[in-house]
DNA sequence: ACTACTTAGTATGTTTACTAAACATTCTAC
DNA sequence: GTAGAATGTTTAGTAAACATACTAAGTAGT
């Protein structure tokens, strides 16, 4: 069952009409115009759900009645008047439904059930594992995840290392060792909600525009440690394109370096400017930690080797940002630990390699997500694809 | 006045819904759908726009005799029976309306009249001009062209070279000397119907997505003669990102090279992969013709020049390709006088250098869209944001 | 040529969900 | 304490899709 689900879809300057509209779809659509209002500027009344969304005070006051039968919102007490009879505030419910999210990009599997305010309700952690035992320790997971729900379950959200295709779900991945690896089936077997499998910097990126504030449109996130990977979101969608590799940056060969890569070829960013590639070529053995990176920093002769990656990451961003048309880029991961000099090298690399017009408006920063950014990510996907909201 | 066009925005996986919903949008997505169905199918029976809509056969019915009212469409006849009444047949109407189209990009002002089966009824010649007098030239061919129009007019469609803001229409180009220009604004005084102001390869993307069969659902057009410059059609919508400069990969400088740009630096692929660049390399003054450049492939010494554009092409538009998650390259202009030798060395470089996975569904072919790719691919916006059709 | 069936399209009435407008409620301000 | 203002609800109206039953006009079999 889904509740506020649209199809998959749109586009960024559609040139077509798909699917047929009707009466059901109004009132749909509307119902996650409301709820969307009640998330982004809770608490909300009635009154101004009507404002902002141009419907009719009476439409909104019903709209926000059923989200409130729903369980999607609940009354949390009145207002201060504003000249008049003082508002009555609505918010999100916090545990009107429950997200199950699973984290697969680590060294170890997390799993999480999530509310719908973002809150990590309980978590669960397992062994890695690759392959048909990866698939089974899902699937375990999911169920394990499935008992003691505060409430009733919204749907499953996956991150994973790497390619999902954007329409089937299945996977492949080097990391995991799976070759189209049929997740989205997997999982249902342990449940018959919606499930949403997403690459794990997609997922990053969600929540890291989900928390950035003031909202920004477009932002770029990259995870830089082990390896290097990007999601991206544009004019407040996710991009993922139709065959999901939009992300692998890590993996475009564009460097004349004889490294070895994690994905068995050389001259790849991952290869040349992730954070064990620069603490190996500094002949240093600290851990891919924020720590490890930090101490990294602060050892003298690993100063060019940090330069040259800050170059080798601004040549690679230079063209996924110009084609995207991305205004912000948020680091993320144990680059973090490289500070300041790094951020600023990067920034200015970028800002001087893409066509001079309004380049001022590009800015790289570190991430405002922390650890917990592809479970939150997933679940939020899940969030936005069922109910039309981001928190 | 608009005729059924939809707000700008949208996205590819949308995150939070943003409008409001009425029975007027459903009536005006569902006139849509069914004007898209005739132009696809066309012609097509009310019967079979009901099938192909799911919509009761009375609705489309009806959407169908209204579309008939709005002179958008006609019917042509009757169809064969198969077992049954014979449809009724409904196709497009040609002259319904009249769209007027202007090339920006040559070294001649292109303005035409367009109808609405993608038909160039009139044209206009005008010399290039730059600055303020180009902007009154615009002015003058808009004026020019409104006359004796063969249907109403459904608006205007201006392809032009440089970076456009995709909200404003604002236009900043080095070719036309504009800064900041706000074309629609001079637009205006010569129409007051829908402007759409659109990037020179841009709008040729629209036109190859649009003529090339079967359609494929995201093509990369990649314009190479005297500049490069690139337009992309991702899921069906054209991507633009948003700040207008998504096309721009002939000036994100990624190669180590010293040889100076049309945009005043160094190391851009147009100084290095453009016909024009290719043609200094190997000492030759062909002009940057189709001609010019196939007398260029025919000689001896330029072989090694070609084969470095090649291959500094595919670097660039493996980045572009992975990142946006395109699978089909047309390359249009002067380049296609290279021949077969040229296109596979592009085509095997960029599957060399992306993730491999499924890099066999990446292909590379010269553009089928022909000169007047750009005109039509204007008009062909201006069609798509003011019906959501495409012919 | 008659009957049975199939496909196209229409006519009539119903349902849904937004709108319009009046009204009730409860506060602030003077 | 009255006027005014903001919140929210009630009632009636309407647009547009849907459901159902119909007519129209053909093919196919006997």
């Amino acid at each position: 069952m889904t509740y506020l689900g649209t199809p998959a879809g749109g586009g960024l300057i559609p040139l077509t009409t798909e699917v047929k509209a009707t009466r059901g779809q109004t009132r749909i659509n509307n119902l996650r115009l409301a709820l969307q209002i009640i998330y982004r500027d809770q608490p909300a009344s009635r009154a101004h759900v009507a404002r902002e969304s141009a419907l009719t005070p009476a439409t909104a006051s019903d709209l926000v009645d059923e989200l409130i039968t729903m369980k999607l919102a609940q009354e949390v007490g009145t207002g201060p008047s504003a000249g008049g009879k003082p508002p009555t505030l609505v918010a999100p419910h916090p545990d009107g439904r429950t997200i199950i999210a699973l984290d697969l990009s680590g060294e170890e599997f997390i799993g999480a059930q999530v509310n719908l305010v973002a809150g990590i309700v309980a978590t669960l952690g397992r062994p890695a594992a690759t392959g048909t035992a990866a698939l089974n320790t899902v699937t375990g997971m999911i169920a394990e995840l499935s008992k003691d729900l505060p409430g009733p379950l919204l749907g499953v959200g996956i991150g994973t290392p790497g390619v999902v295709d954007p329409v089937s779900g299945i996977v492949t991945s080097v990391n995991l060792r799976w070759d189209h690896a049929d997740v989205v089936e997997a999982a249902r077997t342990a449940t018959d909600t919606p499930v949403h499998v997403v690459n794990d910097a997609h997922a990053a990126a969600v929540h890291e525009y989900a928390v950035i504030v003031p909202r920004v449109p477009n932002i770029a996130l990259v995870e830089i440690g082990t390896g290097i990977g990007s999601g991206y979101v544009v004019g407040g969608h996710l991009y993922r394109g139709d065959l999901g590799a939009t992300g692998e940056i890590g993996h475009i060969r564009q460097f004349d370096d004889s490294r070895l890569c994690s994905c068995g070829r050389s001259g790849c960013l991952e290869a040349v400017a992730s954070m064990k590639a620069v603490i190996e070529a500094a002949g240093s053995h600290h851990p891919v930690t924020v720590e490890g990176v930090k101490e990294l920093a602060a050892e003298e002769n690993a100063a060019p080797h940090i330069e040259r990656a800050a170059d080798d990451l601004g040549l690679a961003l230079a063209a996924a940002v110009s084609v995207l048309g991305i205004t912000h880029v948020s680091l993320w991961g144990p680059v973090a630990g490289l500070g300041e000099s790094f951020r600023s090298r990067v920034e200015a690399e970028i800002r001087d390699r893409v066509l001079p017009v309004d380049t001022d408006q590009i800015h790289v920063r570190y991430a405002t997500a922390g650890q917990d950014a592809v479970i939150l990510g997933a679940a939020g996907l899940v969030l936005s694809a069922e109910l039309g909201v981001v928190w």
